[in-house]
DNA sequence: AATAGACGTTATAGTAGCTATAAGGTCAAG
DNA sequence: CTTGACCTTATAGCTACTATAACGTCTATT
């Protein structure tokens, strides 16, 4: 199976196949005589298993650690329920983040009509006023 | 004011304050003898701007054209409306993604226990075989 | 006057997760 | 034997910064 048709039945593109290779997600595939990348149906199944993760947003960087469990079956999978709950949390601070930015935007808008030419913009001047609390923290 | 005071008075970092200037969303200011740059009252103003408008997760790009709309008074704020409303639809998007992110993580969560090795995981095995619907839309 | 240290300067590379481009090699069909 | 679809590698770009190096300036203390 070459890369494209691998990539297409999964649903990704090629190049992001390379990559995957490139960061160590998945191995080094066996090669055609005529060095196209030849790939199996465990191949198959592990880029997969990354497409989905990357659905969920893990980060490359955690589902190398997911691998790294699959791959030596005698640790316990609490650690993998942890990367879960540990990414869920995160899930869970962004969007708090961003409820609190929709408050905000929500505020913003319509603070001015079409009335009203942009030097008495009422969403200017409360951009140039007010400190929102920041939702890309840096103090 | 030197580049240090301006990035402590607005709170962010003097590398930001450069990299806001090489993207063209602060002028190049006026320098001492000594070649660094001093800053005055606008060029703070400027920045509070830019720091507030970061911070309700407006690109560089939108903040670019908030301030082609500042300096042109005569155009009409209506464009600043626009510009408010197509971003709080993109927060609303992507908490919607985050959303159904979340679901997906709950149930994945707690499908197995520390009595068991991660050739039994349940998760794992879940991330193997389900197709989630993804929420970083590349189909 | 010398020197330390706190600040400033530029240039360059790295971050995540790809995407885009160039310049070329392989293969099957017509 | 050429066309066109696919493959190969290498390199640069995207966002909004952050980090590093190697150097210049200014103020204060010795």
């Amino acid at each position: 199976m070459k890369i494209g048709e691998l990539a297409k039945t999964i649903g990704c593109q090629t190049v992001t196949v390379r990559f995957y290779e490139s960061k160590g997600l998945l191995g080094h595939p066996a090669r055609t005589p005529g060095n196209y990348r030849n790939y199996n149906k465990e191949d198959l199944e592990r880029l997969a298993f990354i497409r989905n993760c990357r659905a969920l947003g893990l980060t490359i960087e955690e589902i190398t650690r997911l691998i790294e469990l699959q791959e030596n079956p005698e640790l316990l999978c609490n650690d993998v329920n942890q990367l879960i709950e540990d990414h869920l949390m995160d899930v869970e601070r962004q969007m708090e983040a961003l409820r609190q930015l929709q408050g905000q935007l929500r505020t913003l808008r319509h603070r001015c009509d079409s009335t009203r030419t942009s030097n008495q913009c009422g969403v200017l001047q409360a951009l140039a006023v007010e400190r929102f609390k920041t939702a890309t923290a840096d103090n």
